[in-house]
Formats: C-alpha cells, sequence, structure tokens
DNA sequence: ATTAAATTTTTGTGATCACACTTTAAAGTT
DNA sequence: AACTTTAAAGTGTGATCACAAAAATTTAAT
C-alpha cells in the first residue's frame, strides 16, 4: 500500500460540460464582454457553444444564485443592472470582505507571494504610465495585483466570495473603462497599491485594510461619479428567497 | 392609463417547481433536518417531492453554487462536512459581514423594527429560561432576533449573503443542538442579546457590532470545543473556479 | 399611415430516455 | 469461511421532445 501519493497527485477535477459553460460564462461577465441589462437565451448560447441546452441551464442556475445573472419576472434571463444604490451596498461589502483579506493577508503572505504581487503592481503601473494604457491589460494586472494579495489570506471561503462579488460589478467597472475613462490617467490607484504594498511589508494589518479601503472607495466614487448608474431600480427582481 | 397602481400590488413572483424546491430544501438544511456527510440522491428527492428529476436538478445547482450542498469529485451529492479550519473561517467571515449589518442596523432601525427584534428577544429569553428549553424553538427565536436586526440595515444583497452563511452552518449548529448541548442552560447569549439591543437603541453603530461579535465568536468557540468538526477535511471539494 | 388583431416565432420549464460510471449485491472460486 | 469475480442496481450527466407563455412579426381594418 504506497503511502505518500495523496501528495503527488492533485484531487481529480469533476470535468463537466456545466463547469466549462459556468466558467465561459463567468469570464465573460468578469470581462466586461456582457453588458448589464443585455438579455441571454439558452438556446443561442447553446448552439453557440456548441452543445445542447441542458449544460446552459444548469450553468445558468448557478449563475442566477451567484447574482452574476438574473431571471426576470417575465422569464427572461439577463445580465443584471445596477442601481447607484446598489453599487454603493456592494461597495461597503467590499471594502469589509476585502479588507479582512487584505488585513490576514499582511500576517500570512509568504515571500513569494508578495513578490508576485510586486510583480502584478509594477505591471499595473508600467502600464497605467503609458500614454494611451490598454484598458484590458489594466483590468487584468489590477486583479491580478488584487487577487494576490486576497490568496494571501489563506481563507477560500473568503476568496470565492470575493471572486462572486466581482463577477456581479465586472460588468459595470468594464463598460464603464470601454467608454475611455480618464481616471486610468490618473496616479491615484498606484498610490493606493503602493501603500498596500508598504503596510503588508511592515505586517501591518490595520494599514492595510485602511489601504485598501481608499482604493475600493475612490474606485466607486468615481463610478457613482460618471451618473452611468440609474439612481433606482423600476423593476423588481425575482430572486425569492 | 392608471398611474399609482404600482404601489398597490406585489411585483408578481416566478413561481417555478425548481424555487419550490430549492426553497424547501434549503429549509431543511438550514434547520439541520439534514446531517453533515449524508448523501442526497436526486432520484430520490424527486421522488419523494412528487416531480421530476428536472426541478430538482436545477435547485441543487443552485444550492451548490450557494455551497450548502457539495458535489464530490465521483459525482456524489452530499451535505458538506466542514473542518474546524473552515467553521473559524466561516465565523471570521460572519463577525465582519454580520457586523456591518448590525452596525448599520443601529443608525437606520426603525421603532416598528425594534420593538419587533425586543419581542424575538423576549420569546428567546423566556425559552432558553425554561427547565427544559426546545431545541428548535430556541433556533427560530434566535434566528428571528438576528434577522430582524440584518433585516433593519436595508442592505437586502448583504443579507443574503448572510442568509447564505448561515445555511451553510445551519446543519452544524442543529446537529450539536440536537445532541443537547449544554450551552442553551447558560445566559450567555442573552447576555450579548441585551448589550446589542441597547446598543441599537443607543444608535451606537460601535457598540452593536462588538456585542455581535461577541455573540458569534463565544458561540462558535463553544462549538468548535464540542471537538464535533474534524481537524481537516481529508478530500478536496470539487468546486473549481 | 396608424392602430388593432391575428399569427408565427422564440422563450424558459418540465418530463423522459440513453449513457457512462460507481457502488452494491450476488455468485463463483479457492 | 474468505476472497475474487461477476452481475445488477443506482448515480449524475447530456440530449431531445412537448408545452404554455411571452415577443416579435405579419396581416387586417380603420
Amino acid at each position: 500500500m504506497t503511502m505518500s501519493i495523496s501528495n503527488l497527485v492533485t484531487p481529480l477535477q469533476r470535468k463537466t460540460m456545466s463547469l466549462e459553460v459556468h466558467k465561459q460564462l463567468r469570464t465573460l461577465l468578469i470581462g466586461g464582454r456582457m453588458m448589464p441589462g443585455e438579455q441571454i437565451s439558452l438556446r443561442s448560447t447553446a448552439e453557440a457553444l456548441g452543445v445542447s441546452v441542458m449544460p446552459v441551464r444548469e450553468a445558468v442556475q448557478r449563475l442566477v444564485a451567484e447574482q452574476a445573472l438574473e431571471l426576470a419576472p417575465n422569464r427572461t434571463l439577463r445580465v443584471p443592472t445596477m442601481s447607484a444604490d446598489q453599487f454603493r451596498e456592494i461597495t461597503r461589502i467590499r471594502i469589509n470582505l476585502e479588507g479582512l483579506a487584505a488585513a490576514t493577508a499582511a500576517l500570512r503572505l509568504t515571500p513569494e507571494g508578495i513578490e508576485k504581487i510586486e510583480d502584478a503592481n509594477a505591471d499595473f503601473s508600467r502600464e497605467i504610465a503609458k500614454a494611451k494604457p490598454d484598458g484590458p491589460r489594466l483590468i487584468r494586472f489590477n486583479m491580478e495585483f488584487h487577487f494576490g494579495v486576497y490568496q494571501g489570506a489563506e481563507m477560500p471561503m473568503l476568496l470565492r466570495m470575493i471572486e462572486d462579488l466581482w463577477s456581479r460589478i465586472g460588468p459595470i467597472l468594464n463598460y464603464d473603462l470601454q467608454r475611455g475613462s480618464r481616471r486610468l490617467q490618473e496616479r491615484e490607484p498606484v498610490d493606493h497599491h503602493d501603500r498596500l504594498l508598504a503596510a503588508i511589508k511592515q505586517r501591518d494589518a490595520a494599514a492595510a485594510a485602511e489601504a485598501l479601503r481608499g482604493d475600493i472607495q475612490t474606485a466607486a466614487d468615481f463610478i457613482v461619479a460618471t451618473k452611468l448608474l440609474p439612481a433606482a431600480e423600476v423593476d423588481a427582481v425575482a430572486n425569492a428567497a
């Protein structure tokens, strides 16, 4: 009976088409490839992906549960729209959850982990310094930086909850970005990142959470200021508890 | 064109069997009617509920997304088991999220809302004072008290996230309760509730969050101390990101 | 040209069947 | 009796069909 094999193999993933569809749709959403309010059709997406409707149905159910998609009362499926109030609420939740992750990560991050974050921050800083920064690249580097920190907290459940939140605000952020936000020209986000990084190196949990709070809050204030988001939702969501 | 009718009618819910099944299973889970590790069969539950497997499949997908159910690598469906580490992580998340809700509620709760909470707390206090308190009733009153507070925050997304967390720890809490925990005999939870209530009445957000932290933490410490939870999970979960 | 009615198309939802895989029970073998 | 092998039952997964309801389109009428 072999004894240490469990340390050598990866725990064997479950591979279904549902999960594959779920991942693809989620990537589209986070990347802002689908506009808020846009309608989705089961059969269309099934045909586009070359599968039957079944895997799509299951994937969609998961996305609805994650609130990354929305099932309207008239049974139409769409990318959720978000009111300014809802966005503000998510921002408060993010500050708490991601603040917790950052604070914990400040205490637990390994030197290797810190190095990865520094790389991501360098990439981000370099891109934003360009005359005409590439939006998608910026988003990617920003994501690598943030989730590099969050992974360092070694709290898998918390990480997943944060991912879910990002998949919900992804469409908003990216949609704003595609319209050519001028915030990209500013050094502000880099300052917050540097401050967070410094706090982590000093193992200062409170300072890390505070730096992250500044990053999230100022970015959110900017989005709200664009007046892109409707003041309030008119139609009710059908997510009965 | 009628103008004020929108204020009179409820926004018409989407009524599908999937949602019904979802609600029923979720109730079972939160109520601790299903043991951690217990296996679920699509066909069995479908037959038990008198429907086809389809609604069950969709409901289960949602529950898996909510992490209230688990899909093992060998494709078996079961109520998630939880290691002590995982429970501790959830506790930290709860302290942050429910603390945020309590702090916000302290500032926003209406007199009617406060009255409702006081009633729930009185019921809870009365039940716990009995010689042989009724477990399910205690759980219900405790839930009414907590969610009475959380609803007062007027943050619907946060509320839903907290509900999801409760559906995950429900099996643990209730399972412990069914084994006849002696903690019920103690006044401790009542003290924390009273402290929280007092903070709310004084509109002291920080004190409210702190009182709630005490309530959650001491209860969690007790659960961990029972040694009911395994130290670590042996088999990996199949929730690929 | 506009509006109203009728028709067609498309939508999500539920049920049923087929398949590959795992687990369990039975039969066979030593 | 203990072990191995084989067969049966049960599992989630994917595909296909049927249906009612909503949307979009066309047709008819004013």
